[in-house]
DNA sequence: CTTATTTGTTAGTTGTGGCTAAGTTATGCG
DNA sequence: CGCATAACTTAGCCACAACTAACAAATAAG
């Protein structure tokens, strides 16, 4: 059982994908399957990490020779304990990261998901406890997602994501953010401006045909009713 | 003129190297040649990035062809304003950094360098300025380091070192600490623990024989007489 | 059930940045 | 000056992590 090979940052790239691929089986739509074995398609861990598929097969055949994947030709990947572990430790990292950034140097929300995902390769175990500290042991990065524990566990709202997305309410309802994606700054940007966080109060009041915009009201935000295509509103889940 | 290839965490390392050596000219030594062209030699450059000679060749060799050093087979590399820019960049960076760790963060003196080394390769421009203007812009690091400025110059201070080390001190003689090398964390540590850090004052009050111990007082140190190997007090430039 | 399409894999290359071993140039000493 | 030694370079190799092109398996469609 060859272990402990230093783990790159590619390494830890991979390992981190997968994790969160696995989270999101039942791809969106709601799926009536069992979250039966959360297995990983290659293809779907090359198009996360934007690498070839080649790129992705040979990867996930280094990982599983290193224990922290079990891979199986043409049936994808899972993670073992050791993965597993790993890809929580740099989640840890990223989103610990992510809430220094905002309030410590008061990064803008949309930007600290970049500057995260570059240090959390290189943060010392020092460091980090040192941040967590500072911060008070927060649950919860500037976008609502889940930090893992010291003890690397993730919270079970972390395992299982909020029960819907905004796009799902129905007009009338009314409900608050608990967490928005955060991997397109533009998205992020805009939805700060319009004071959609987690926490925020939001009322729907309208929508538009079939894919059209959707209509809210935003408790706290710039006043009115604002808009959002089906794109944004699939990005923010509620709860 | 091929250029800006990215510049790698490695090609920044040789950069950073070139740059510290070329003002380390005269060996130690007082030899009393003019500091005429800092040509640094390739062995010094493999010895300080603990890399093998052939290594260092090569990379030289690559520098040159991206127009970062002028490499001459035999002969040595010197920087060209482009790779001085760089080193330069690089070096703001880690000072900022160690500064910011101990300032923000509380990590002791001895441990920010190494903290420093990894991180200053995947600072952005954007953190860098956060973190320069929270500091109140600062002119030197924990150790008495020059930081260089915005613009990327190196203050005087820098270029030209303080005038001595402490070792050169005669008995009877006082004199300020204005800089201390930063790389053996054990030395750090233990200068450290006497309150021998820029701005003390100390004052020798006698020498062991040839390379036998220095013995100091040290204000506002744990009182009483401290004594310092030979390789510790060739470590501490006084002024 | 056969075939077309999608999904994955293999094979072979590339660029970084290290290494050792062997050869070459400079330098220093008798 | 001539040679030993130290300094430096060349040659050839390896691991990592990406790539393209070509091929194989699985799945969907008729």
């Amino acid at each position: 059982m060859r272990m402990r090979q230093s783990t790159s940052p590619a390494i830890q790239d991979y390992l981190k994908a997968i994790y969160k691929l696995s989270l999101e089986d039942g791809d969106a739509g709601e799926s009536a399957v069992p979250p039966s074995r959360p297995s990983v398609s290659t293809t779907a861990v090359a198009a996360r990490l934007r690498v070839s598929g080649a790129s992705a097969t040979n990867m996930l055949k280094r990982l599983d020779s290193m224990g922290l994947v079990t891979y199986t030709r043409y049936r994808g990947v899972e993670l073992t304990e050791a993965g597993s572990k790993i890809a929580l430790e740099v989640l840890r990292h990223h989103r610990l990261l992510e809430t220094y950034l905002a309030e410590a140097l008061g990064v803008p929300w949309e930007r600290v998901h970049e500057e995260a995902e570059v240090l959390e390769h290189v943060l010392s175990e020092d460091l980090e406890e040192r941040i967590a500290v500072l911060l008070g042991d927060p649950t919860t990065d500037p976008h609502g997602h889940p930090i893992p524990t010291r003890e690397l566990e993730m919270p079970e709202s972390g395992v299982a994501p909020p029960a819907r997305r905004m796009w799902e309410l129905a007009e009338g309802e009314s409900a608050s953010v608990e967490r928005v994606s955060d991997e397109t700054t533009e998205a992020l940007r805009y939805l700060g401006d319009l004071g959609i966080r987690p926490g925020t109060r939001i009322e729907i009041v309208g929508r538009g045909p079939v894919s059209g915009p959707l209509f809210l009201k935003v408790s706290g935000g710039p006043g009115d009713v604002q808009a959002l295509s089906k794109e944004l509103a699939e990005s923010v889940w509620v709860g």
